[in-house]
DNA sequence: TTTAACATGTAATACGTTACATGATTAC
DNA sequence: GTAATCATGTAACGTATTACATGTTAAA
């Protein structure tokens, strides 16, 4: 396996969660990692054919009468234990998130302050949106997977997503007061 | 140019706020847009090339003694237009930051509580790192910049920076107790 | 009847980083 | 003498998205 795709552990390690196929780990990732991690189905295809040649994943075919074939697949030892090797290693950087909305506005004397308005007032609006989406998520987790050994992980990412949504949201009033008064 | 490459905006606009070098433009970038925006040379000197052919900005070659030959970019008056236009079209989605730990995180049950924990302190560190990297960026605009039109629009950009870091130092530290306890 | 959900996959394209290549000056 | 700053640029590579291609079943 290549050294340092972070995308390609993100994959490796779903397989531990119960989704087995591509278009299951596709939708996980939409519902439940998607406010740190995205991938598409060119990356997710692709990646687990080579997890399975490299043997850290295997395969099976599944016919079904009603759906198309599937393809279930299997982490396998090796693939556990390449998991827990970068789980272990150390994180070097913080990511940087690519803010358009913080472009924009970096550039904003460009532009009127009614537009300038408008534009963390859609901001807000997203973000609230985005704070509704994560607290259903948690609310469905807390009720449907409390007992797993996963959901204490995963409540914990969605904190992370609630607070910084929230601080967020918090600074899009404090920065239109500012350009109003 | 082509629809909607942000960062060919980006690097259009830069060239609004003084910076008119490639190298200056990186600086800018690395010193005061790295918390929402990253760009590379890589990008940055065939961006400037490719405005230049289609005439959203002008090149000048300045010899001098000392120094290599710089090229010293002006941004036309087609090329404000156009920054204008992008301004004002409006940011259809937020942002996904791609976050290493939080996807360790997901995972985290593979792995023992005391990584866990220096998974979570490792970050805590960084972050409050990036916090004084902004407060200091912003103390300097304060002291350094606070007459120029951009002034405004630059310490807002800091300000998210610094709210949403520190929510995030928060939830470290909740996390880490959620675990222990 | 047509839309959503299920299911897999590739090719073209776009975006971005890193390594490489060059070279002078200044400060330690 | 050697590291940092100034200064520009390309080629190779890595990463990711989008569009395309195919096909069934269940529900509205």
């Amino acid at each position: 396996m290549k050294k340092d795709n972070h995308t390609r552990y993100a994959i490796l390690g779903l397989l531990t969660t119960g989704c087995n196929t591509g278009y299951s780990i596709k939708q996980m990732i939409d519902n439940s990692l998607s406010h740190f991690w995205k991938i598409s189905y060119g990356q997710i295809y692709p990646t687990l054919k080579s997890l399975v040649e490299e043997g850290y994943a295997s395969v099976r075919i599944t016919e079904q009468e009603a759906r198309p074939d599937k393809k279930e697949y299997q982490i396998t030892s090796a693939g556990i234990q390449l998991l827990q090797d970068w789980l272990q290693m150390p994180v070097l950087e913080l990511p940087t998130e690519k803010n358009e909305t913080l472009l924009k506005l970096f550039f904003s004397r460009h532009q009127g302050k009614v537009r300038t308005l408008e534009l963390l007032d859609n901001h807000k609006e997203k973000l609230e949106q985005r704070y509704n989406t994560y607290k259903g998520i948690k609310e469905m987790i807390e009720s449907r997977l409390s007992d797993g050994e996963d959901a204490v992980y995963w409540i914990m990412t969605l904190d992370y997503g609630l607070l910084t949504t929230n601080a967020a949201i918090d600074w899009c009033e404090s920065a239109k007061e500012k350009l109003t008064k």
